[in-house]
DNA sequence: AATGAATGAGGGTTCATTCAT
DNA sequence: TATGAATGAACCCTCATTCAT
């Protein structure tokens, strides 16, 4: 792969972004993105089997990496729930380098392999780990609904820090800001696991 | 408009509503909305002029209707910020009863002229509503910021509740337990936007 | 369905014949295709589901008359297998008839549903019934092998006859000569059928 | 050409037959004949101009010495029409061994120049010696319809043979077989040709 | 001699929209 | 008012062929 090969499977990853955060998956044209990138569609499949491999190559570099990265996090959130805002912190700055491509997945996505892809992050990935977690803290089976609640509206805020608009800078200052509202009111939730059946 | 025309009429809209929630706008079919409203595709153009339309003629009378209710609603909260739980609790009833036609205008609407609906509701209408009352609460300008971050989160919670598959029963159930875990935090934010800058 | 979409429909089968003949099922241009019936290629989709559809709509209601007919004439050919020329001849013409249809299902009907149409004729249909033919001359079973050939070969020769570019006028006349060359032979096999192991 | 050339000739020529053979020429991707080669499609038009240059070179030189074989034969049959049986085995030993190279031309060149070689083969080479032979021993032009008649009979006979999936050794004992069958009526034949107008 | 990326037309198919009836 | 056939552009994708390297 010489340079210039390169460039143009750069050119349709960033068109194929564009327009993917655009339309969605299935409401983007190849040949707009192939346009876009200066190329033509025929060109496209020297670089990618087919459409849905675009969305992939666009996605997977970071899903591997997330995937990584959040055994890691859940790891040590696990040890230390109380004091996991660090971890989570480090879980949101890595989102936010990527905000574009998680949005390709939890938005765009219908019609690749990725369709489904936020129910299966959060019901298959985060509530598993959240509710281990929960029941370690609480010493006993906590209720299924409350976490899932938990995990899902913890993740939607942190959504909402990313797709906001703000920079990395600001949201490192809001979450420090919003830690004051969350804290008192976090005390009191892991209390009430630990003591309401 | 005759009894015949309204039938046709409201079948176009029932099985809009169902494939465009089903498909999205673009993914939907005109034809496949027509064939399940048992109508012809040239008959839908009797009853509206494009199939942005047929999208507009499903939300437009339930917006109406929302954006005079989350007046009034505003207007209670400002005159009373501290307990506008029961105001919010109204909004979240008159969404729930709506719920479909606001996944559309949220999940549904890219092509549409509701493409980014709901981030012009939350910088639009919610984001100054909610700056007006906290404004007024702490007698100066608070910090923009962590108002929009505020009202983006707490939609979020909400939305949470609304599409989390539970009904309004357990919504409301929900509310009240959940509300253990905000309340105090929501007492400090008050605070802290009464005095700090 | 009007006049006019039957003639449009009409023309689809012919141009759609004349194509896939010239060019065989895969190789024909569903945009030729409609472009010779004087329609636009989005037309063709009034009228059939797709590419595969306009072959069977074509080869289908001949196929269906031949299945009956098939099963007619093989049933006379067993009660009299001597004198089974009068009901051969039957078939042919039909086959005459159809000349273009056989063609189709023989040679251009590759990446259709009839794909393989001619091997599935010889051994699914003539050579069970032949071989039931010749079974019961003998009376025990003959040589299986001996037999698929005399069918594949007999078939192949009335193939010759349709394919040969004469008119039904002259294949009859070819048959009745060639009857000669063929009768004296025919007795023979007979006869070594039923002597011969 | 050096060696590798010669190797890289040799494997397109192979991948080639392979793929029309199983594709046909006009349904065989040029891409895969050389991926199978393990040539670059670029390489490809070292060896040859077009797509079709490749079919040529795959047949061309087994015509070659058909052309002189057949011609060979055919004079011998002159001779001595009446067992011709020796000379028609040879030449369905020749088609035997290149019985690839013949399907290629019978059953996958539609798109070549070779497109209707078969018609071309009977009625062009087949039935003007063989119309010769006839006219010959007979003293006279026999009717043309039974010739050409004959011709094609002969020929799907063979090819049956051929293509039936039988070894040589087999075809040459389905031939004394089968000339109980044919034998009779081939001297009724003669005579006719002899005598009738 | 050989590469393999790039072309651009064409493949079958679906689409929102129009219009003669 | 209502039809539904017809349009023609666009969809994703594959093709034989070319050409700078």
């Amino acid at each position: 792969m010489n340079s210039k090969s390169f460039d143009i499977r750069a050119a349709l990853l960033k068109s194929g972004k564009e327009q993917f955060l655009l339309h969605g998956f299935e409401g983007a044209s190849l040949r707009t993105i192939c346009r876009e990138a200066g190329v033509t569609t025929g060109a496209f499949y020297a670089y990618f089997d087919k459409k849905d491999a675009l969305f992939a190559a666009i996605v997977e570099p970071m899903l591997e990496r997330f995937r990584v990265m959040y055994n890691g996090v859940i790891g040590r959130a696990m040890a230390d729930v109380k004091n996991n805002c660090g971890n989570e912190l480090e879980a949101i700055e890595f989102i936010c380098a990527h905000r574009d491509e998680f949005r390709l997945l939890f938005d765009c996505s219908g019609g690749t392999r990725y369709s489904g892809f936020r129910e299966r992050l959060l019901d298959g990935l985060f509530f598993p780990s959240y509710k281990a977690c929960f029941d370690s803290l609480a010493g006993r089976p906590v209720d299924a609904g409350i976490v899932r609640l938990f995990v899902r509206i913890k993740f939607t805020q942190y959504m909402e820090l990313v797709y906001g608009g703000y920079t990395m800078e600001e949201i490192r200052r809001l979450i420090r800001q919003y830690a004051a509202f969350t804290e008192a009111g976090y005390m009191r939730l892991i209390d009430e696991i630990k003591i309401a059946p």
